[in-house]
DNA sequence: GTCTATACGACGATAGAC
DNA sequence: GTCTATCGTCGTATAGAC
């Protein structure tokens, strides 16, 4: 169990996937050194740069795959509700459920790492490094398309800006819902961990809340002036 | 300029503090080494060692200035309100701007590393690490518990516990806007970067809209039935 | 093409001389 | 208190064996 897990496996490059994927979700990215993973996966260290080119490398590519993943779920949810509506415009709720409702339930998969994939997602937005933004830009690009459309239509009042603003929230809300108990337990010793099904309701509300929320003034005062100068 | 500002300094652990303060909101925690620091400071490389114990502890005295710094303007904010009111609840709106004001007040510094080290502090909530998170509940439990109190008061109606995951939503929002523009750029290739001021009532907006949404249903079902049972 | 062995420079940390 | 020398580990690069 402690190494080397087999040592004739078939697919170097796959082993070395699975390994790290393993280790990053348990460790984190950067408590997981290169010399672990190969450990693990019974390979060189040379091997992971040889079918990678780098650590950096490495996590893209374990990233990916659950993020092409996640994506085309949160596509999947939108379109079935699409479909549904029969080419009216979505409820912004059916929009914003079809979005969070499916990164919850990947963050709620604690067996195959799925919430700490979830974890290091959220924190990956604020990641101050220009290719790792860069990258997350390019996987995100179809669905914040998409999802933004259905937005434009559900909201034909809100300024188009405003509702990227109030999406951006949103997802930071998710990163923090997420991230969870754990740091909410660190303000409220007492507070209770309970069922995990409740956060979902209690996420959709705070993002419904916050999404259809009053213009602030000065977009208000913006539009009204706009108005009378027309 | 380009290293060892001043030889013969009088206190060596100040001139450490000070140049790792400059370093690490250049280029954050992780990309500033202790090579880098001693350098700029023109102090051995083991004085840090000496004077700090660990790279992380001197990351720690460094952040807890600021963060110290940031939770008494937060309570001042708090308490210049509180005394407006006279005894009286205070409205949320000026509990939320008190809090999230101050934090985008500190946010739009640009020039002594605020807007870095908010972003920062925002990416640490979410940390997994252990001693890090136990030093960050530590430097927030006051401030908290009287944000917390403030809106048990003007929200008596509202659970508790939703209270609290709202204002941890709440922090994930703010969060996200202030890591800000460049995120939103991925998304909107024609987004415009605007006035910076703009993005307090936008938060604003959203933050409120979110903390007075109506109470998810499971916790309108349970607050019935108990009533019922009662 | 794959893979291995080995070495390189930079990192954080520390022991011991002054 | 401060310094030098050195340790073990890190990610990476490359020469050469199969």
């Amino acid at each position: 169990m402690s190494e080397a897990t087999a040592k004739q496996g078939p697919d170097t490059r796959a082993r070395i996937l699975n390994a790290a994927e393993s280790l990053f979700m348990t460790h984190g990215f950067e408590a997981t050194s290169m010399r672990m993973i190969t450990g693990q996966a019974g390979v060189n260290l040379a091997a992971v740069n040889y079918h990678f080119g780098s650590k950096d490398a490495l996590i893209q590519e374990v990233f990916k795959r659950r993020l092409t993943e996640l994506n085309r779920d949160r596509l999947s949810a939108l379109e079935a509700e699409e479909a549904l509506a029969n080419g009216a415009p979505l409820k912004p709720s059916k929009i914003v459920a079809a979005f969070f409702g499916v990164s919850l339930k990947m963050a709620a998969d604690t067996e195959h790492g799925g919430a700490t994939f979830m974890r290091l997602l959220g924190r990956t937005y604020t990641e101050p490094n220009e290719f790792v933004r860069q990258f997350l830009a390019e996987e995100y690009a179809e669905v914040v398309q998409r999802f933004m459309s259905a937005l434009y239509r559900a909201l034909p009042d809100v300024p188009r800006e405003e509702i990227l603003w109030r999406f951006h929230f949103m997802m930071g809300a998710m990163s923090y819902a997420i991230a969870g108990t754990d740091a909410l337990k660190l303000f409220a010793g007492d507070f209770d961990d309970k069922d995990p099904t409740r956060l979902m309701p209690r996420l959709m509300s705070f993002l419904l809340g916050g999404l259809r929320a009053p213009l602030p003034e000065e977009v208000v005062e913006s539009r009204t002036s706009r108005r009378d100068a027309a």
